[in-house]
Formats: C-alpha cells, structure tokens, sequence
RNA sequence: GCCGACGUAGCUCAAUGGCAGAGCAGCUGAUUCGUAAUCAGCAGGUUGUAGGUUCAAAUCCUAUCGUCGGCUCCA
C-alpha cells in the first residue's frame, strides 16, 4: 500500500513539475524579457518565478492558460541534455538568463542537465514527462511577489502557483477541496458564529471579542490555570507598560525595538510589553534563592503587543495584541532535562485535550549565538533527551534555534494545510545573565539559574484560531459558548421553556431560548447553524408532562428525558470532554 | 515592509463614465404552527477615507487606511 502511494505521490510531483516548465514556457512566449527563477512542484501544486519587473498581471493568468494548451497540443518532447556547468553558463548567458546563471555558479557538480522542450531550455534535475502532450489537467491558481531566493534584499520575482493532476476528476474535487476549507476559515467561522471581530478603526491585528468569543476564551483560561496550579505554577501578574529601562537590561530594547510600541510620559520612556519575560526576571530578583526552592515556575496569562509587519497580519493567527499562555521555570542545571521533558508532556496533554494534531521541530544554535558552547551542547541535548523519553517524532532544524538559545517548536495546521507555531519551549542562556540570576547552592556559593521560556498552546488567538478550524465551528460541549437552546413550538410554552432555562443556568449550564413567534422549523434550522451541541423542544407534550425532547445537532432525538437527567448528560459529556452530548 | 488583487446596505453580491440595486439578515403586521427558511409590508447608502480629472465618478487618476493570496519575519 505505502509503496504505491509513494509511486504516485513521485509521479504527481513529475507531472507538476512538467507543468511548471510548460509555464515558463508559455510566459516566455508571451513575454521574451521575462527572467526565469526557479520552478519546483511544492505540496499541492507548484509555482514558478519570473523577474519581470511587475508587467505580469493576475489579468494575464487567462492568457498564460491559452498558450499552456497550445504548447500541449504541439505534444513536444521534453529531452535531457547532460553538459559541462561551463557549457550551461554559456547557453544561459547567451539566453540572457542571470538568475540561472547564478544558480549554476552555487552548483558545485561538473556536469549539470538541461531540459528542452521546443525553443524552452531550463537548468534541471528532472525528471520529466515523456512529452508537454502528457499534461492536461492544470490551473494557475495565484499570483504573488517572492524575493529571489528567498532574501528580503535580493529583487522581488513574480510567482504564480499552479496545480495539476492526472484527471480531471482530481483537479476538480482539489478546488473543491480548497472552497470547502474557506468555509471553516476561521475568520469567516468568527463573524458568523459572533466569536469576535477586527475594526480599521481599532487598528488592524487587534482583536476584540464578541460574547460567544470572550465565553470561549474564559473556558480556555480557566481550564489552563487549574491544570498549571496542578503541576506546581504560580501565578504571577505584570503590567501592560513598564519604563524603558527594563527593557535596556534585558536586551530587547537593542534587538527588537523595531517590533515594540515606545511611548514617552514626561522625561521617561516607556515600554507596552512585547513579552513578559523581563517582569518574571524581577519576581525571582526580588530575593535570595536557595536551591531549595527550586524549580520555581511562574505563570502569566500575559497580554502582549508587538508592532508587526502589516503584511503578515492574518485573522487570530498573526496579530499584534495577543495573550500568550507564557511561563518562566528557573531551574539548577541538573534540574534541567526533568523540567524541559515535564513541559513536553504537558504541551502534549493540551494538544490531547483538545484533540489537536501537531508537528515538533528541534532548533539548535545558529551562527550568531551567546553563551558557552559546552552549555549549548547540554541544553540541546537536553531538549533531545527530552523528546526521545517520550517516544516523539521530530525534525531538526539546524541553526534556526534562537541567539538565546535552544527550542523545541510543536506546529499546528490550518484548514488550508499551512502551518502555524503554537507551543515552544525554549532554553535561555542570555536572560539570567543579564539579570545576574543566581541561588544560593548546597555548598553556599551562588551560582547561576537556568531557565526555560514556555507556552504550551502558544498564544490564546492564534490557538483560537486553529481551534475554531479544526471543529469547523461545532465546539465539544465543554467548550461550546452555548451548550443548549430552547425552542418553543409556541409562544403558550414559554413559560415552562423560562422555568427550565432558569434551572439549568442555577446547574451552571451555558442555556439560550428562543421564545420567538417563529415556525419551529426556523428555530432549528437557526440553531444548527449556530452550531449549538443540542436543543430542547419544548411543544404542548413536552409542557403538560414536564419533560423535554432533546435534538442533538446531528439531528438525534432523545424524548421524554427528565429535566435533571439531561443536565447529568450535559455535565457528564462536559466533564468527559466528549465531542457531543 | 515587499509583490499582486480587492474594498458598494449587517452578510453575499449586481450596477463597465449618465437616476446606486437584489437576496438573506433587521423592523412592523398577520399567522399560534412539532425538528434546517410562513406570508405581506417597511426601512436600510457621504460606494473605506481624503484629494483630483470630468458637464457628470461606485466606475478614471493620486494618496491613505484596511482586507485577501504570497514573500520575508514570527507566537
């Protein structure tokens, strides 16, 4: 089975790469001075570059299609050629192709290949399609500007992304794919389900939460409190704003004032925090520690502002105001591998508890980097170790840890397939340097604190978000805003419908009624989409006997239930955590 | 920040230089009804904002704010 799936997924990639060089071809038939960049088949598709200095337009994407098809239909064969690099400069300087150029100057192989199909050549691995004929399912999707090779420096390419398939039947239900998925978006989920929204005159990356949105968020924060006072937090506060000084002392007014928010008050600079790091250094300073008292691990629900890009706002998943579930541990050196692997588990115990997949990645040191090697060997492997006893699977970035020091990242997907960072764990060196934190050791000489940076869902917005999408808007009963409705079948039932909500609101359940003068079959259809996990239909039979009729949002009945036995279901779903009631 | 697209009623969308419109939502009335839309009527707008071109601008131009898809950066 895996072998097959494999093959395919190989022979998709081939098919898409074709397609990109078909592309470029058409593009370059269209527009002679346009400069090829590179053309890889990526996940669902692939794209291909071009320096074009803007002159491709979305509006030419039609015409690109049009000469795709004829190049097609002329069936040419796509034919490999194995040349000197000296050989390939040459033929792409006369072609007056610069970006191939230079990738050919980074290659350090002595014979590279070439790609032909008709007048097109292209500097490639392969392999290929026998020949263009073999390509018929295919869009272009999107256009977009990237840097060359990736480099905010270098100039800006134009991009257009593709995706191609074998069949038709594929290609189509691949779009139908991406329409269905914008339908749990949960920017789209956020306005119909009244959870929260962003006004321009707010300001953009700014969140404020609707009713439904703000319940929400509560259950969330409460739910992670009580699980950090299990596992030996405290809960320490800070304020929004702090003199500029702080930040002086703990390097960030060096390294990342480009992303904070300054203000002046008299003489003095201040600071809107863009972390809480800084404040929990000051609760440990505050006095004297013994190694006794260690681990110590603070806890903050700490509201953050970070002045962003304006381009890579997007929804709850990048902002500029957010809450990060943020704690500090400050730990002896030995202590270290048992805390970092206590953080796992519970990063994984949240992940679990709301039923979310993820992906870990290792970042160990990068060229520029502070502290001793030595303590970078250690704390890295520490973090491995701590993985590895928990039987994880993970990717390792080299180089990509942070200057302070060593991460563990867990990544989350949206409905689109992108991934988004939620949990990181993060050893730092820099910090209890600057701070100057120590305890005092058994032998009572002071030494030096190790500390561990954490979040275990990452920020409450962006974890929203991916919440949101992945339940596609019908929240478990624990979470969802409203847990039950009642629906009167008429308005001669209202006051039975008023007595039970009254009952259920004492019991502590989340309960909305619709007493409206409304068909009942408009009330149904208003609460399924709502996504409320169930309602209670309430008509003369239900009134004159005292009993309820639970429709579930599946559209399960249960009838003749006891009021105080459907709340015992409610809780009893709540306390389980069960998906539905 | 950069590249491209977009911004019309609460929402989804019409109106291609010549009278700003529809459906849903909202409001009012009728209907008292059993599991995804009862019927009728009414109201809803400085076309994101500011400037410009024109006899005339939602439409063309400039700036600005915001949104979307990417790039870069990041939780």
């Amino acid at each position: 089975m895996k072998t097959v799936n494999l093959k395919e997924d190989f022979g998709l990639e081939v098919l898409r790469h074709s397609t990109s060089h078909i592309m470029a071809q058409a593009v370059k038939r269209i527009f002679p001075e346009a400069k090829l960049g590179i053309g890889p088949s990526i996940k669902n598709g692939f794209y291909y570059d071009f320096g074009i200095d803007g002159a491709l337009l979305s509006e030419n994407l039609a015409q690109v299609e049009k000469e795709m098809r004829k190049i097609i239909k002329e069936n040419l064969l796509f034919e490999k050629e194995l040349v000197t690099k000296e050989k390939a400069i040459e033929v792409f300087r006369k072609r007056k192709e610069p970006y191939k150029v230079q990738l050919l100057g980074g290659i350090e192989d002595e014979k590279v290949t070439l790609y032909r199909q008709g007048e097109f050549v292209d500097l490639c691995r392969g392999p290929h399609l026998e020949s263009t004929g073999k390509v018929s399912f295919f869009r272009l999707l999107s256009l977009a500007g990237a840097y060359w090779r990736g480099k905010e420096g270098n100039p800006m390419l134009t991009r257009i992304y593709g995706t191609s398939f074998y069949t038709e039947k594929e290609l189509e239900e691949y779009l139908e794919q991406i329409e269905e998925a914008k339908k749990r978006d949960h920017r789209r989920l956020g306005r119909e389900l009244e959870l929260f929204s962003i006004s321009s005159d707010l300001g953009a990356g700014l969140i404020i939460y609707h009713p439904k949105g703000a319940m929400l968020r509560e259950i969330i924060e409460s739910f992670e409190k009580e699980e950090h006072l299990k596992r030996g937090y405290q809960l320490v506060r800070s304020p929004h704003i702090s003199r500029s000084v702080l930040w002086k002392k703990s390097g960030h007014l060096d390294f990342y004032r480009k992303n904070m928010y300054l203000f002046s008050s008299g003489n003095e600079e201040y600071v809107i925090k863009p972390m809480n790091c800084p404040a929990h250094m000051l609760v440990y300073e505050s006095k004297v520690r013994s190694y006794r008292d260690l681990p110590l691990k603070y806890f903050e629900l700490g509201t953050v502002y970070r002045r962003e890009e304006s381009g890579v706002l997007h929804g709850l998943f990048r902002v500029r105001g957010f809450t990060q579930d943020d704690a500090h541990i400050f730990c002896m050196p030995s202590q270290l591998v048992e805390e970092v692997r206590k953080v796992v588990q519970f990063a994984i115990f949240m992940m679990d508890a709301f039923d979310l997949g993820y992906q870990m990645t290792l970042s160990t040191r990068p060229a520029e980097f502070i502290g001793s090697p030595e303590h970078w060997e250690k704390a890295t492997q520490a973090l491995r170790d701590a993985l590895g006893a928990e039987g994880l699977d993970f990717q390792v970035a080299q180089g990509e840890g942070a200057f302070y020091g060593p991460k563990i990242d867990i990544q989350m997907e949206d409905t689109l397939g992108r991934l988004w960072q939620g949990p990181t764990i993060q050893v730092d060196f820099n910090l209890p340097e600057r701070f100057n934190l120590r305890y005092v050791a058994p032998d009572g000489e002071k030494k030096r604190v190790v500390m561990i940076h954490r979040v275990v869902l990452g920020t409450i917005e962006r974890f929203l978000g991916v919440l949101i999408e992945h339940v596609g808007g019908a929240f478990p009963p624990w979470l969802s805003p409203v847990q039950v409705k009642i629906l009167t079948v008429t308005e001669k039932e209202n006051s039975f419908a008023e007595s039970l909500h009254g009952q259920m609101v004492n019991e502590g359940l989340r309960s909305e009624m619709d007493l409206r003068n409304k068909l009942l079959g408009f009330k149904v259809r208003e609460a399924e989409l709502e996504k409320i996990p169930c309602m209670l239909i309430i008509g003369q039979l239900e009134a004159k006997k005292g009993l309820v009729t639970v429709r579930k949002r599946n559209g399960e009945n249960l009838k003749n239930i006891e009021p105080q036995r459907f709340i015992q279901m409610v809780k009893e779903a709540v306390r389980e955590k069960r998906t539905e009631i």
